[in-house]
DNA sequence: TGTGAAAAACCAAATAC
DNA sequence: GTATTTGGTTTTTCACA
């Protein structure tokens, strides 16, 4: 790790999608010099993962469309797991509203809302807070 | 946010540096769709920012070369920081050791390290734990 | 979504350190 | 000997219809 290694981490670490050659440009060398060090830093473990940063605290309203053969049995599961449930009348979708504290939680409930037989799809709202 | 973006977000997650075509193959959908339903995330803040994953819990030993003219002052002063310092005998470079947990903080002593007048360049080594 | 031009990534060989 | 650059090829990005 010199500092050049460093250099590319900071600039990785504020945008991971940053090309190579931008890194290139802004460090003064070749493109292919930050591919193998990336590699490397990857490789050693220094890099963990490149991933992507999600709001913490969120607050989604899920709008679910169910198979009108099965919307009993859905809208009963689907009443006995959440309190905040929205029929809209006369329809067969319902719109459930959920706090959480990461997106992560928010998809996993998304998850299995739409593991439920039955359920088509699902869209979320996402209000940041 | 429907399903694709849920996706989406799950495969950046994952590899926030994976091209567009690639999620756009696995979702089975056009390349520009992709674009333009990252940046519609990145925009409405429910993507962040694109970053790397570090390690937490490192151990580093920073190598650092000093201008023989100023090495008096530049050892005082690191010295009165940090307490694992090694001389290396009849030379003038230090070896300074370091216990943190995230490689962020490190990097943020590597750079205190680094805008000290009379440090040359710095090397750093990473032990992951 | 599909097309075409520009940019970036990738690979292998040559060179510099 | 390892790391970097260079030149040529493939792949991706990006704008426009």
């Amino acid at each position: 790790m010199d500092e050049k290694d460093y250099e590319i981490l900071k600039l990785l670490r504020e945008n991971s999608r940053m090309s190579n050659m931008e890194i290139a440009r802004e460090l003064k060398v070749s493109e292919g010099t930050i591919r193998k060090r990336i590699a490397n830093l990857y490789k050693s473990g220094i890099i963990k993962k490149f991933t992507i940063e999600t709001p913490s605290s969120v607050e989604a309203m899920i709008l679910v469309r169910v198979d009108p053969k099965k919307a009993p049995y859905v809208l009963e599961k689907l009443k006995n797991i959440y309190h905040e449930i929205y029929e809209l009348s006369g329809s067969i979708d319902v719109s459930i509203k959920l706090s959480k504290n990461t997106l992560d939680e928010i998809n996993s409930e998304v998850d299995n809302i739409r593991s439920i037989d039955g359920v088509i799809s699902t869209d979320t709202m996402i209000r940041l807070k």
